[in-house]
DNA sequence: AACACTATTGTTAGATA
DNA sequence: TTATCTAACAATAGTGT
């Protein structure tokens, strides 16, 4: 065009081109500009160069300007980032409420515990300590429950002791004999009567505990 | 730019302005035509009127070229894409760490309520009695605390009427007269003494609510 | 590769039809 | 509205740095 102009043919000469191409990209995105400010018009221009490399202009938001594109031609493609974004509102929205539940969920717990009572009225205070007396006592039932059970197990550990001792009883009746230990504690068994001595012991010391256990005992 | 260059901004006049689209946007794709043959490039070019009506020019396949400015772009947005699916991942671990938290302070809660007692041990069984021990004093003393409030409140208010009283006697003496309503009721005025009926019952009242409050009472 | 120069052609604002 | 004309301005090919 300058100094004998120019036939619109591909240029040969590679830096010829390369050098024109940088212009004319210019002047091309220049005329794009100005066409979207004269005429308040939106304008987009999309270059690659042989290489394969990317340059475009847009006068405004290029991903909308190709979607409105697509929309006229019918073929919108990109809609899945809304669902996206409202996906992670919802994991949001669930984490407030789930905050919400730990704060009351601790508020009620250091009430029971008998902590940041100032703020209660006369009315929870009552509803809480009943609350904490019907606690207590399933608590102490429990422990008693679980004395009971030791109990019976000690229960029938002495009835097998016993078998062994009235086992060894008839094998001295059978044979006429008695051992030496027998001979020198038989005050003590008249006493007690032929079960061993220290399963009864066992007995009256758990009775105690279960007595400590009970809940009048404690308060 | 003829006859005064003229600045780049709107176009006011409108028939100026749409015979500057049509004529600008004509020498826009001839000028992406020039630079597509010049240096073998690929050009594409949008233009929504303010009307929004589309006017595009392509020196291959538009939407071959829109899908590869997509791609490249993509490309581009999918680092951002990470970021958000990685914030996704962060919300939800924040999310599992949360409801444990609940796990442990609803089991928490339930036991100090005396419930699912059955897998504990005993010793548990005791620190568990032991906490909920306390906290029932801790609920007691407060409610004590309110009572003794509450019975301060109303001596105060005892000894103001009485003063009132005190006052009206004084009064009586001075002028030596007595009114009707004393004359008529002097029988329960005596038994109830000088100071109102009412304050003293109150104070019944309250003294019969301490004594239910105080540890011994309710167990 | 990127800038500066400049002769020359290309583009276009405003007018006119 | 659209096309044509044309003076002026803008763009740029080729050159040099």
């Amino acid at each position: 065009m300058v100094r004998g102009k120019i036939e619109i043919t591909r240029i040969e000469n590679l830096t010829s081109r390369q050098v024109t191409f940088s212009k004319r990209r210019k002047g091309l995105f220049k005329k794009a500009h100005e066409l979207s400010v004269l005429c308040d018009a939106q304008v987009a221009a999309i270059v690659f160069s042989q290489k394969g490399r990317l340059y475009d202009f847009s006068s405004s938001n290029m991903q909308k300007m190709i979607e409105r594109c697509e929309i006229q031609r019918n073929e919108y493609i990109g809609a899945a980032n809304l669902q996206k974004q409202q996906y992670v509102q919802e994991l949001k929205n669930e984490t407030v409420i789930i905050m919400d539940k730990i704060k009351l969920l601790q508020l009620h717990s250091r009430k029971l515990m008998g902590q940041d009572l100032d703020s209660c009225s006369v009315e929870e205070l009552n509803q809480i300590s009943t609350k904490i007396e019907k606690s207590l006592t399933s608590v102490k039932s429990r422990k008693a429950k679980l004395n009971e059970d030791k109990l019976e197990k000690l229960k029938v550990e002495i009835a097998k002791e016993k078998e062994v001792f009235n086992e060894g009883s008839r094998l001295r009746q059978m044979f006429g004999a008695q051992p030496l230990w027998m001979q020198s504690r038989s005050v003590e068994s008249e006493k007690s009567g032929p079960s061993c001595g220290c399963g009864n012991m066992n007995i009256s010391d758990v009775d105690t505990d279960l007595s400590i256990g009970l809940p009048e005992s404690r308060v």
